[in-house]
RNA sequence: GGCCCGAUGGCGGAGUGGUUACGCAGAGGACUGCAAAUCCUUGCACGCCGGUUCGAUUCCGGCUCGGGCCUCCA
């Protein structure tokens, strides 16, 4: 039994899905138009760990989880210009990169990736669905939807109208009758990306874009629809209102779930404040992607998580003992209780700890699977990617050094190895190698 | 200004109405030629003020501080 934090309901709930058969997750993925930061890594290793924890529960098969691309968006449209090159030259660039940078943390692809500008078509006939409805109006070339027309707007920030007017801090476009009014679909120059509608040639609001996709692919309502927090409003908020209004009705999701932050110092991580780090920096730095993603699990995922370069060493440091007592053994039965604790709302530190305390190898390979950790073998953690018969025979050496008690030529050798990144440890039966 | 979240030892981080997990780092010890790894031992915390209670870190209120959203944002 899964207990899942519900954003509308600010609580936890008991997750039971629609149908145990197809469950439906859907979580907005990335805007392609730059390097993903860690901050943006923390969504997706959160989620592609809720959908192992989903897919072991409920059976291989049993989840449909979408994560979108964002490849039609105002920044990439000036990252294009910045550069002189059509934006598909940015966004297949940066997808590329995004994917190549989650795969490292372990992250597997989910079951489907929809792309924006391949879902116009779909996009085009739910603003018009929201117009027919008396829900949206053109105006100057754009369509906006009136908020004033969804009663229930609000519901997922639990915030009401006069409350956003009040904090409204931008101002107010003169096309809009309401200052809540958001877009979803705006005119494009002639010399910028754009496609025919009804309205003329433009392109889709970001909003839009996530609630035609979810219908096209997932249905109209969903299982799971998850993001970062700071995804809850506008983003969220205006996909609730989008497809509550289109589809009669019915409900976007049956659970929202959030994400916090990945924190430098105290603010959180993101390029406008221009305080990232990026996984290709770390990984380029010789960190290894699961000690990345350790490091990201090592918080509750709502929690912030500050990310210093002590936690990727304590990471790394946790990981190694892991694989010290995973050896090199297949999994076997996975432990009740890092499964209880990933069951409760996915307390992957709880988890983290459990797993700590494990000594049977076949157990905790099997339940590090959960977690997307611990997929190398020992020998591979340990010693992959060295040449060992040059390191053997240095080792041959100090052996030799040592039965001559000629220990200055013995910590020399061993000094030498360190300096290039590898550690011996003399044992009772001989000394192994390791790398740092 | 509005709405929301949080405050646990040097750091990370769970959890609980009643002996305050666990990890990292630190200290001491065992082992080692010395290390490393491993094992043992160990010091260190529940922001402040009230309230409820036999008893609060845990529940309630206030305060302080920090963070988030209200604009693109994972």
């Amino acid at each position: 039994m899964i207990r899942l934090y519900d954003t509308m309901a600010r609580e936890k709930r008991v997750f039971e899905p629609a149908d145990p058969e197809r469950i439906t997750m859907y979580v907005c993925g990335p805007t392609v138009y730059g390097r993903a930061h860690i901050g943006n890594a923390r969504p997706a290793v959160v989620f592609d760990t809720l959908a192992r924890l989903i897919r072991h529960e409920y059976g291989r098969d049993s989840l449909t989880y979408a994560r979108n691309v964002t490849d039609v968006d105002d920044k990439i449209i000036a990252a294009a210009e910045e550069e002189g090159v059509e934006p598909s030259v940015i966004t297949e660039r940066y997808e590329r990169h995004y994917l190549e940078d989650m795969g490292a943390l372990g992250v597997a692809p989910p079951t489907i990736a929809p792309h924006a500008t391949q879902e116009i078509g779909p996009m085009i006939a739910m603003i018009e669905r929201l117009v027919a409805g008396g829900y949206a109006y053109a105006a100057q070339g754009h369509v906006l939807f009136d908020v004033t027309k969804d009663p229930a707007y609000g519901i997922l920030s639990h915030r009401d109208r006069e409350q956003m007017i009040a904090g409204a801090r931008v101002e107010v476009a003169p096309y809009k009758r309401d200052p809540a009014d958001f877009v979803l679909w705006k005119p494009s120059e002639p010399d910028i990306i754009g496609w025919d509608s009804p309205w003329g040639r433009g392109r889709p609001g970001w909003h839009l874009e996530c609630s035609a996709m979810i219908a096209t692919h997932l249905g109209e309502t969903i299982d799971i629809h998850g993001g970062g927090l700071d995804l809850v409003f506008p983003h969220h908020e205006n996909e609730i209102a989008q497809s509550r209004c289109a589809h009669g009705g019915a409900a976007l999701a049956r659970f929202w779930v959030h994400n916090g932050f990945v924190d430098m110092g105290a603010e959180k991580m993101s390029k406008s404040l221009g305080n990232i780090v990026t996984p290709a920096e770390l990984l380029g730095a010789g960190h290894k992607g699961e000690t990345l993603r350790l490091a990201l699990l090592s918080a509750h995922y709502r929690s912030p998580l500050p990310w210093t370069n002590a936690l990727i060493e304590q990471s790394k440091t946790i990981l190694d003992r892991l694989y010290r007592v995973a050896g090199n053994s297949e999994a076997g039965e996975m432990d009740g209780q890092v499964l209880e604790a990933l069951h409760d709302d996915l307390n992957t530190p709880a988890a983290l700890t459990r797993m700590q305390a494990l000594d049977n190898p076949a157990t905790l390979k099997a339940s590090a699977v959960l977690l997307g950790l611990l997929n190398e073998s020992g020998d591979s953690w340990f010693r992959g990617g060295v040449d060992d018969a040059v390191i053997e025979r240095r080792i041959a050496e100090r052996a030799e050094a040592k039965k001559n008690r000629d220990f200055a030529t013995a910590d020399r050798i061993r000094d030498e190895l360190k300096a290039d990144g590898i550690v011996l440890e003399d044992g009772p039966s001989g000394t192994t190698w390791r790398k740092e």
